[in-house]
DNA sequence: TCTGGGGTCCTAGGACCC
DNA sequence: TCTGGGGTCCTAGGACCC
């Protein structure tokens, strides 16, 4: 493992790169002719299907367009829109560009977070600089544009780059957290989002210089939370965490696959075979990784917002008539005569012995 | 016809064992 | 027969991220 620590002098940084509205600009690439215009991507891009949107242009958000939304309504709010389907392909190929130009950085440590992001750790005395050569970089060789946050931890670096955006750079730093974020709502922070935002105004905590200053005992994080994420959620107000960016490549703790379906399914036959789909995607997905399964996970959706969960631990096993039988197991748990809106099966695979194993902070990232 | 698909981790509660 | 405490494993559910 390679880690960003200091060398000879020069001060460790973490940089959070970002590529700008990195899906619509994928697609704008290979057709100019929608450069300037309000383009959508989401599903098969077909606005009357179940599905939403995965990215919005700048030109499409100015419709109110965003993330997240139903196609439906995002077709609606920008009738001119062009509405393109999602193209995994595509997105991965140029994510592998922008991760490659990043490695070749000079002394750069790169973790990757998702296809449109990634954390850079360097030891250099300016961060700024190094910050606008790495966009040159990007934009030369893949011609996509970035926004890039410089921070002492990870935490700081990756809300840094909000403030940068478009095309910018931003430092975010013990010395100005408080005065950037401290009268933030605190679901600005990474990590907190409607319902852990809800829960700590509860206990009197709005801001994130309130979270800051909080103890987690006496002021009732430990008792809200819980003995570990009470803390965490002290240490993230005041933007502390880990400084160390770490590119040991990722190991994937199990794969799924989900279907909403466009019509609810209502036959024990099509639960059934849309069930022994998934399985075999599944399976595939897991056959490639070439390491055995330890559990199962069946998730139900019934129309509308009623989601059921059934899980099953299962002796390491390569075995895939074992496992189906395992799934269909579950299978038999799905309510009869209920119309079931989305199905979706995850396998988890046993971790190989090198792998780092209760990391912590665990989450993806921190 | 309001809500995708791929992930990760934490916590609570029950079962079971000593 | 009743009761206690500690530990681990499993299941279900919740929350968050891109």
């Amino acid at each position: 493992m390679q880690t960003g620590r200091v060398s000879q002098g020069s001060r460790a940084w973490v940089l959070h790169v970002d590529l700008d509205q990195f899906i619509a600009a994928v697609e704008v690439l290979r057709r100019p002719e929608l450069a300037g215009k309000p383009v959508i991507v989401g599903g098969r891009g077909d606005p009357t299907e179940r599905a939403v949107v995965s990215t919005a242009s700048y030109e499409a958000r100015e419709f109110g367009v965003g993330s997240g939304m139903p196609l439906r309504i995002a077709a609606r709010k920008a009738p001119e829109a062009v509405i393109l389907p999602v193209d995994h392909e595509a997105y991965l190929a140029a994510s592998d560009d922008v991760m490659a130009t990043l490695r070749t950085q000079p002394g750069a440590v790169v973790q990757v977070l998702g296809w449109d992001e990634a954390f850079v750790g360097v030891a250099t005395d300016a961060p700024e600089e190094y910050a606008r050569a790495l966009q040159r970089a990007v934009l030369e060789r893949t011609r996509l544009h970035c926004s890039v946050g410089i921070g002492d931890t990870l935490v700081r670096a990756k809300i840094a780059t909000g403030f940068g955006k478009p095309r910018g750079v931003f430092r975010l730093t013990a010395e100005n957290w408080l005065v950037v974020m401290g009268d933030r709502p605190t679901i600005d922070l990474w990590g907190v989002g409607t319902k852990i935002s809800r829960r700590l105004a509860a206990i009197g905590i709005s801001t994130v210089a309130e979270l800051a200053a909080a103890d987690p005992d006496a002021d009732g994080l430990v008792a809200e939370f819980g003995p570990r994420m009470g803390p965490w959620y002290a240490q993230l107000g005041r933007g502390d965490g880990e400084r160390v960016v770490d590119d040991t490549p990722w190991v994937a703790r199990g794969h799924s696959r989900e279907t909403t379906y466009q019509h609810d399914l209502t036959e024990a036959s099509q639960i059934d075979e849309a069930i022994r789909e998934l399985a075999a995607q599944v399976l595939s997905d897991v056959a490639a990784e070439g390491r055995p399964v330890v559990g199962l996970a069946l998730k139900v959706r019934y129309a509308p917002f009623i989601t059921k969960t059934f899980t099953k631990k299962v002796p390491e096993t390569f075995d895939r008539e074992l496992v189906i039988s395992r799934v269909m197991e579950l299978a038999g748990r799905i309510e009869p005569d209920r119309p079931v809106r989305l199905l979706g099966l995850r396998a988890e695979m046993s971790m190989p012995d090198d792998s780092r194993e209760g990391h912590t902070p665990t989450r993806s990232g921190w």
